[in-house]
DNA sequence: ACAAAAGTGTTGAACCTACACCCATGC
DNA sequence: GCATGGGTGTAGGTTCAACACTTTTGT
């Protein structure tokens, strides 16, 4: 009951849509339920260690964008006192999901989620509603994209976490004159004479815009 | 080192400066330092209630903004394994402190802060960063003001808490165009032939813009 | 032929900022 | 008479949303 743990909800874009990844439980409580990555601290481990580790021993990436979200009590059927959640966004190209026999993780996206354990679904709600906001006012999807893309790329992961559709140039001109993307210089061959203009992130790291 | 404990940070705006309520410490660890009212989880208390319990012992209101703010851990010559700290907003004029003989809370400009024990002024730049956020786009001020009051006297809460001057009627077509405050009917005498309109919030209670 | 993705400008509305003076009162 | 606080309108710039068509390729 004084314990700590610590979960984190991770975020990618894939197949057009938001997902989640969860684990499906090998122990109890909640054999057989799908729940999020996560487990108590280790000894003198911090908090934001703690949440790195689980992110990397689950996604198998590091360095991508990862924050404290809110930390809960109370859960039901947990047997942890406080539950101090993290989200993070990554690259779904990057990952590489370990399907050990049991635990085995697996995206799942956020409009489609199983029964959950330990009343994740809260959890993935407030991660979503926070992950739509800070779309809006910071540079966070650079953790979602590879280092290289096109602006239609680009969009098509806005569109897939504010769930609408969003005009081609008021996008454009929108990332372009903010000064959060700008053109690589080379380009991605769509066919024998069609080259796509590629964008990078003027900076890989949180920034307030 | 397991266990939880709550602190809360409560922001008032008295002699034109935003304010923290800190309470000298009467016993070890820190003895005779200032710090922000806190304390461990009793039982099976919620965070939430920890919170309220601990903003009512030491301002004596209730029913004011109170928001989790952030979790800290491994704070310098802390015990408590992790700390959630908390913020809040209060009307000065509503407060009773009680000067009981030790443990005496007292109101200190945030920009004039004592030492303070447990790396207590990270959680003070943090709750005020987050103050300044919320100003913006949220009608969280209510909790700093009366139920009625001249927009002069509201200007002047955003003006100490932004640190700026605001200019008069950008401010008041703004609060009363966005709908957060209307005009009461009624008026202060302001002297015997001069009335000063009141207002009031629409909404009492927290709200995004 | 059709669908998919890249690329490209203009216009009107809404919003934001800057700015100056009058009046009544208390000291 | 001076400082304090309430009260009032406008003009210019910026930002935002809405809007349609062309090109090339793959199926």
């Amino acid at each position: 009951m004084g314990t700590a743990a610590v979960v984190v909800v991770i975020f990618t874009v894939t197949h057009g849509e938001l997902s989640v990844l969860l684990i499906e439980r090998a122990a109890a409580p909640c054999r057989g339920q799908w729940a999020l990555p996560g487990g108590v601290l280790r000894g003198e481990e911090t908090l934001d260690g703690a949440a790195s580790r689980k992110l990397a021993d689950e996604s198998g990436v590091s360095d991508v964008f990862l924050e404290q979200l809110f930390t809960f009590d109370h859960l039901a059927e947990s047997t942890a006192g406080v539950v101090v959640a993290y989200f993070a966004l990554v690259d779904v190209a990057r990952t590489r999901l370990r399907p050990d026999l049991e635990w085995r993780p697996a995206w799942h996206p956020v409009r489609a989620l199983p029964p959950l354990a330990f009343e994740n679904e809260r959890i993935i709600a407030y991660a979503e509603q926070r992950l739509r906001n800070k779309l809006e006012y910071t540079n966070v999807v650079y953790s979602l994209l590879p280092s290289r893309f096109t602006l239609t790329e680009m969009q098509r992961v806005y569109e897939a976490i504010l769930g609408e559709a969003m005009d081609k140039r008021n996008f454009r001109r929108r990332v372009v004159g903010l000064g959060i993307v700008r053109e690589t210089g080379s380009t991605r061959k769509l066919g024998a004479h069609r080259p796509a203009m590629l964008y990078e992130f003027t900076r890989r790291e949180p920034m307030v815009l």
